[in-house]
RNA sequence: GCGCCCGUAGCUCAGAGGACAGAGCGUCGGACUUCUAAUCCGAUUGCCGCAGGUUCGAGUCCUGCCGGGCGCGCCA
């Protein structure tokens, strides 16, 4: 994982606040060198490899405000190293420390031996001048370079329509590959559609028994199958489609053949509703990618072709296995069963070889909880392809609960009850789904809670950081004040408490960003959200924009702005409207 | 039995190896003749599940245990 706090990562990050802490980094450096070389600080021991010395300095945002703006544990680290005491380090390191040229106005050296920076408040104007300068790019970077990703995610089977858990899979992953564009990596969304397994085949005999039961015919959903509801809605619509000769006809069939026809018919159909409730979502795939395709193309064949050849398969008992265990999984794996159909498994090696071929140099998957032991397999058959195993990362999202009166709502998959992804975002609408599913980490449980989400009160999330939009336009709206250029403002005169912490907070974004993407972990965007939100009431209150001064004006006016394009951008990586009134 | 996730304030949850552990909700008390009160301000709240270990430093990393959820097919 790249340091994303520290100064250590690549050397395209973006923003004010960055160029400080490598500024800073840099002084420190040449600080304990020339420490050194008046004698005042041992040299490196011979264990530390040359190169590697000093160490770098990281330089972090402390926690609290009296530790000032940044903070580094450089003498921390090296006295560690050194065997001296962090203290006497850090003084050598201060007394050789050059700030001159800096945006640090003074240093101290504190608790067990950090130093701490405080800035000049110039550093906050040069934020707000880089927020109007870059707009929506404010938040952007290029750490990517460039490289290519894939983020695959729902995936749902064709069998359905989606449930909660999707939704929630659709707002992390939609947003985190909104994010990884943002720091510079070309993403492509895409969804793959199990169309070609033996569930397929059983979705049409449910389809062909709502089909019969519509005709008067007695005919049972079949015992594996799926009894929901929808099936008889789509039957109905086939029936409507199609006429009563043709639904006949193709009733009279030979099994295979009409099952054929119906899966193909239902498939198209419920991935089609996939679509829409997706587009209804926000979010939009590059590739719809069909496994029947796969198949057709042979890619099935050519990945157990690479797997043999590179010595990973055995035949046992009939089957194909794959040497799994040779590659850190805890058992080999069936690849083709005895009966002479590919598992799983192996439809999903040929699959993501497809991915590689395609150009990808990592490849995310989102799956669900229940398919946490297929880790291990897929990331040995990756490697057995001839790919690292950091070229597939998988990231599981944990399921939902959903709450309504405090009660958890009743679910069953068997008795083909759930709450379909169309109904929450019905009940809650769009923007406070993804928000609310962007507020907890993916990897632990979450408990929805409905009446929350549908509540419109300062209660709700969603509604607080929407409002601190609306209020700034509703500023911006009524005569329309011109914001002026933020080097012709005399932005010196934000001086209110309330202004300092709001301009800190802007600066902060760019870095939330790219740790929000290189962390895979969204949802910090959201609580970054919330806290600007928040900073800006209370500056709201306390400070009136327009005024009868001119020049206080013209500075809260640039300042007003900076946060109006801070949580659009927020919002728009979040896939959440940024609604101009409320 | 093995594997994964979780255990932090009354509730729901943040915490990127750092300094005295945070937010929202809740409870109590305040603030609109003003750019949207869907807002703000103040007060209240902790054996970070338990026990060891690594480290200058552990809520964070490692090991074991306890508790909750889920998974472990020639299913997909």
């Amino acid at each position: 994982m790249a340091n994303i706090g520290g100064t250590g990562g690549g050397g395209a990050m973006a923003g004010v606040l960055d160029s400080i802490k490598r500024d800073l980094a840099a002084r420190l450096r040449r600080a304990a060198l020339e420490a050194e070389a008046a004698g005042e600080l041992p040299g490196a021991p011979a264990s530390v490899p040359a190169g590697e010395w000093p160490p770098l300095p990281v330089l972090d945002v402390p926690r609290e405000r009296g530790h000032g703006d940044l903070a580094s544990n450089l003498a921390l680290t090296m006295a560690g190293i050194l065997n001296r005491s962090p203290r006497r380090v850090g003084q050598a390191l201060l007394d050789h420390l050059e700030l001159q040229g800096s945006l640090a106005d003074r240093v101290e050296l504190a608790g067990p031996g950090f130093l701490n920076f405080f800035l000049s408040p110039r550093w906050l104007y040069r934020v707000l001048e880089e927020v109007q300068r870059l707009g929506p790019k404010y938040g952007a970077s290029n750490l990517g370079g460039g490289r290519r990703i894939q983020v695959e995610f729902v995936s749902a089977n064709p069998t359905g329509p989606l449930v909660v858990v999707n939704a929630r899979a659709a707002a992390v992953e939609d947003a985190l590959a909104n994010l990884l564009q943002a720091v510079g990596f070309e993403v492509e969304r895409e969804y793959y559609i199990n169309d070609a397994g033996h569930q397929v085949e059983l979705l049409a005999r449910s389809l062909e028994a709502r089909l019969r039961e519509l005709l008067g015919q007695t005919a049972e959903v079949p015992e594996e199958g799926y009894p929901g509801e929808y099936l008889r809605d789509l039957a109905s619509d086939l029936l409507q489609r199609r006429g009563r000769e043709a639904v006949d006809a193709l009733l009279a069939l030979e099994p295979g053949q009409r099952w054929e026809v119906l899966g193909r018919e239902a498939v198209a159909e419920l991935v089609a509703q996939q679509r829409r409730t997706l587009e209804d979502y926000g979010v939009q795939f590059d590739v719809w990618f069909s496994e029947r395709e796969l198949r057709a193309r042979g890619v099935l064949e050519e990945a157990l072709g690479v797997l043999e050849r590179r010595g990973y398969t055995y035949r046992h008992e009939g089957a194909l296995w794959f040497r799994s265990t040779a590659l850190g999984d805890d058992k080999d794996r069936v690849l083709i069963r005895s009966g002479g159909e590919p598992t799983y498994l192996a439809t999903d090696i040929a699959y993501h070889l497809d991915k590689y071929r395609r150009g990808f140099h990592r490849v995310i998957d989102i799956w669900g909880p229940d398919h946490h032991g297929y880790i291990a397999r897929m990331k040995s058959a990756v490697e057995a392809l001839g790919q690292g195993r950091d070229a597939l990362e998988v990231l599981i999202v944990q399921l939902v609960r959903l709450l309504r009166g405090g009660e958890a709502v009743r679910m069953s998959k068997r008795g083909g009850e759930f709450v379909t992804m169309d109904e929450l975002v019905a009940e809650v609408g769009k923007d406070a789904a993804r928000f609310f599913f962007l507020m907890r980490s993916p990897d632990s449980h979450l408990d929805f809670d409905l009446d929350l989400a549908r509540l419109q009160s300062a209660d709700n999330p969603v509604y607080y950081v929407q409002y601190a939009h609306a209020r700034i336009c509703s500023i911006f709206g009524r005569g329309g004040p011109q914001v002026p250029p933020a080097d012709r403002a005399d932005l010196s005169l934000l001086r209110d408490e309330s202004e300092l912490d709001l301009m800190r907070h802007l600066g902060y974004f760019p870095q939330e960003v790219a740790g929000a993407a290189l962390g895979r972990e969204p949802h910090r965007i959201t609580r970054y959200l919330l806290e600007l939100a928040g900073l800006f009431h209370a500056f709201y209150t306390r400070c009136r924009v327009l005024s009868e001064d001119p020049g206080l004006t013209a500075a809260r006016l640039v300042l007003t702005q900076a946060v109006q394009t801070v949580l659009r951008n927020g919002l728009g990586l979040l896939g959440v409207e940024a609604p101009e009134h409320m």
